[in-house]
DNA sequence: ATGGACCTTCCAGTACAGGGGAAGGTCAAG
DNA sequence: CTTGACCTTCCCCTGTACTGGAAGGTCCAT
């Protein structure tokens, strides 16, 4: 299989497939004898691992993290849940945080409807931040 | 004023504040003999108000959008109250998303406390993603 | 005159996940 | 024989808001 019919198969680029070679993800092909990468199926499965990683909003980093333990033949299912502990923290905190900005911003502008640039004083910039 | 001292009142760093100057956010200022930046005491109001941009989510390059309107002697209102919209939809959509991929998370977290790395079939990288 | 604190410019790098494009090699069809 | 599609490596670019550091100039006190 070369690189672009893989990269049609899981719907990325052949870009992207050197980039993740490039940072671990991928092991290195075989080649043929042109040079050319020549990769094994299963190398599918792992894109789809790849892929729902970045789903579950996990860094390709940590996506490698888990491949490597993968492959060193242990079972990560520890790594992940804490990885997955680690992520969920932060999006409760993203999350929280975004509802204060929300707020904050729907004050704002609710003060903004009744746009009126004369009540804006020439030392201000903006009434309304 | 120079810039340290300005820095200091405004509690930012003097990099930060050449790079303003750089991008167009702050006007370029008086020199001393020496080339030393020499700042009025005014722009530390407008420094509060990129800040205060910055608090409501609104970008460095939008900031200077509605400083250089005010620069130019019109009044921003009109302008602010749109980027407050724009920037109102994204962090709705960004909620939507973040509660989509909590949920997602804490299923498969839920999933992944039992730890059973026995149930990992050796042709998948793990069970809980 | 010398040390230290301050200032100047410019260059480079951070994190993230690739994308763009150049220069050149390879392969099958017409 | 040539065209076109594919492949290779290489390096730079994207956006965001800065930060670090080098090399050198200035000011004030000692």
């Amino acid at each position: 299989m070369r690189i672009g019919e893989l990269a049609a198969a899981a719907g990325t680029s052949t870009k992207t497939l050197r980039f993740y070679e490039d940072q671990g993800l991928l092991p290195a092909p075989d080649r043929t004898p042109a040079g050319y990468r020549d990769y094994r199926p299963d190398v599918l499965s792992r894109l789809d691992f790849i892929r729902r990683g970045q789903a579950a909003g996990l860094t390709l980093a940590q996506v490698k993290q888990v491949l490597d333990i993968r492959d060193d033949g242990q079972a990560p299912c520890a790594h992940v849940r804490d990885l997955l502990d680690e992520r969920l923290a932060e999006i409760e905190y993203q999350l929280r945080s975004l509802t204060v900005l929300r707020d904050t911003l729907t004050e704002l502008r609710e003060a903004a409807i009744p746009v009126r640039p004369d009540t804006c004083g020439p030392d201000q910039v903006c009434r309304y931040v």
